[in-house]
DNA sequence: TTGTAGGCGTTATCAA
DNA sequence: TTGATAACGCCTACAA
């Protein structure tokens, strides 16, 4: 593997100069310039990008902390995060995480990366100041969830996400104007998750339109087709043959939940949207094609990770962007799970 | 950000020694140890793993090439990979690729990268042979396809993939079961790609039970949903009120391209199965959502992920695994969209 | 316009 | 048991 050293020798010149042409200093004579560059030719010569991170500091690597790659939501804003960072000469670098693992992290991402993206997920402020403090920011897609200090936790983390109020209100007046009273919502209860935003953005709403929310509403999904398959499917076969469930409608805060929740109905005789009408949250592909299709509050994937990659990049390059956290607009897809 | 130095200074003792404890060699005094230790905890120090890179000529790194991660079917591989190649303390790297950039490629994965999978890519021979050469060995989830010197390529790449011409004669033998006669099948026919190789072992299959394959009946759905959807509504909307397409069966190469058919046969008033029936390749979780689910063969993606990222380790520590390439077998799960 | 040399944080060899 | 010290490949003052 060729090295600077041999490429300055066969073109009888220094390293540093080869270092010159190489990052493009116009000093350089054109005629030694060529020399170089034929050299580097005849070797194969390229930089080694480890010995450059070494001495700049910079590994122009960035990670991208995802729980499960398996959500069709995570893989569409994966996507997006590394076209847009690429364009900048970053590398994404993904990895599933658990949650308390935060230590491991540290120790994996000691001068590999220049910036973080966290996909629905959470690190403790303690993990957060580490990072940031060494120069390291950290962009969140999708607000973290934290019960207790909220405002703390703020002020660190920067994210992206929707107006979930705004989102959820617009649901839920759709919901009414088929004539639902009573909403039901199925979330994550496991745990800290983002989706606890979700949840209580739509019990928001349903307030917000004169709707009461009773606690014995809340399902939970666990965030995954087959959780939310089950959970469901427990609820129906508990009523038995009277197939009347205590709610008429049920949004769902991601669209895998709310089909495993059409899944169970399908299996269990209960027609949709007559008897049960589901809303899911995300719009993934999928959603159009189930049966029936699935009414859905859109998240805008590519937009979202978009911002949020460009704010990072803004970020690691110094620039104190005053803004902190950004809110985007879902859209209302209404599709035949809730209209007939 | 704490050096090694650091530590040794505040231990009182040289870097070599703090090297010695960090790498757990038992030649140090426990005592010596213990105050090293200690130095470490209290500097909150962690190697820098660039400059180990930089030393060992290890980056603990693969990357992984893609070229659409909204697939499905390859985010479920990808997790798979992630998993077991954290397992031997390896990073994921993953990378949306599309051809005709492998310059570019070299140039990225210089110094950085110390393996590669291939996820339904494609390399010139060229590019293989300068990874391999400087000892990058690369794996293939997928065969790749190549028009001109199959057997030269093959002795190169090392892949895993099914064995396809077995899994479709299941697949000729359940439809022609059905009664079908004339099939169908849609593949990606711009280009190279591995989608190639299904399509053949489908020909060969309908040839094996004794059905003609018409080259007419070759559709083209570029591997998308939405292609599929739009090659078939073409076909559909040439046939007009007839509703009567030459073909009474349709073997997609992937099962976004059958979701996508399916969509096509809905919107324009064809029954599945009944007047078309369609199966897919690979049992994507939304495949069992559809209206009428889809009969699939399913591609065992956490085996062959597993799979070809050990191979890969065990070529990476330079055993050389007399295996070359391995077919695993797909199974076929019949649905409603071939059995009414 | 080009060359020299120090340093980035490790590892590992060789003495002490 | 430990300590110097030379790489690893690149960048960049500073000197020539």
């Amino acid at each position: 593997m060729a090295t600077r050293q041999q490429v300055a020798d066969r073109a009888g010149v220094s390293v540093a100069v080869v270092s010159y042409v190489l990052n493009n200093r116009k000093l350089v004579k054109e005629e030694t310039r060529q020399k170089v560059l034929e050299a580097v030719r005849e070797l194969g010569y390229r930089p080694n990008l480890v010995a450059r991170s070494l001495k700049t500091k910079k590994s122009n690597q960035i990670a991208v902390l995802v729980r499960f790659l398996g959500n069709p939501f995570e893989a569409g804003i994966l996507l997006a995060i590394e076209s847009t960072a690429k364009a900048s000469g970053y590398f994404v670098f993904f990895q599933t995480y658990e949650e308390a693992q935060e230590e491991q992290l540290k120790e994996l991402f000691m001068g590999r990366v220049d910036g973080i993206i966290l996909l629905g997920q959470f690190l403790s402020s303690e993990t957060l100041d580490y990072f940031i403090s060494r120069g390291i920011p950290i962009v969140s897609i999708t607000r973290p969830y934290t019960e207790l200090d909220d405002r703390d936790m703020d002020i660190r983390s920067q994210w992206i996400d929707i107006d979930w109020h705004g989102a959820m209100r617009e649901l839920v007046q759709h919901l009414r104007q088929q004539g639902h009273e009573r909403i039901a919502i199925m979330a994550d209860s496991a745990g800290i998750h983002h989706y606890e935003w979700r949840f209580r953005a739509c019990i928001k709403a349903l307030n917000s339109e004169g709707l009461r929310f009773e606690p014995a509403d809340r399902l939970n999904g666990g965030g995954r087709f087959e959780q939310a398959y089950a959970e469901l499917a427990q609820r129906l076969s508990l009523i038995g043959s009277v197939k009347k469930l205590p709610f008429t409608a049920l949004i769902c805060a991601n669209d895998l939940m709310a089909a495993g929740s059409l899944a169970a109905c399908r299996d269990h005789g209960i027609a949709v949207p007559e008897q049960l009408t589901i809303a899911g949250c995300e719009d993934i592909l999928m959603s159009a094609q189930t049966n029936p299709p699935l009414t859905v509050l859109r998240y805008p994937r590519p937009e979202a990770a978009e911002a949020a990659t460009r704010h990072l990049l803004e970020l690691m390059e110094g620039k104190n962007s005053c803004s902190s956290s950004t809110s985007l607009k879902a859209e209302l897809v209404v599709r035949g799970s809730t209209a007939p």
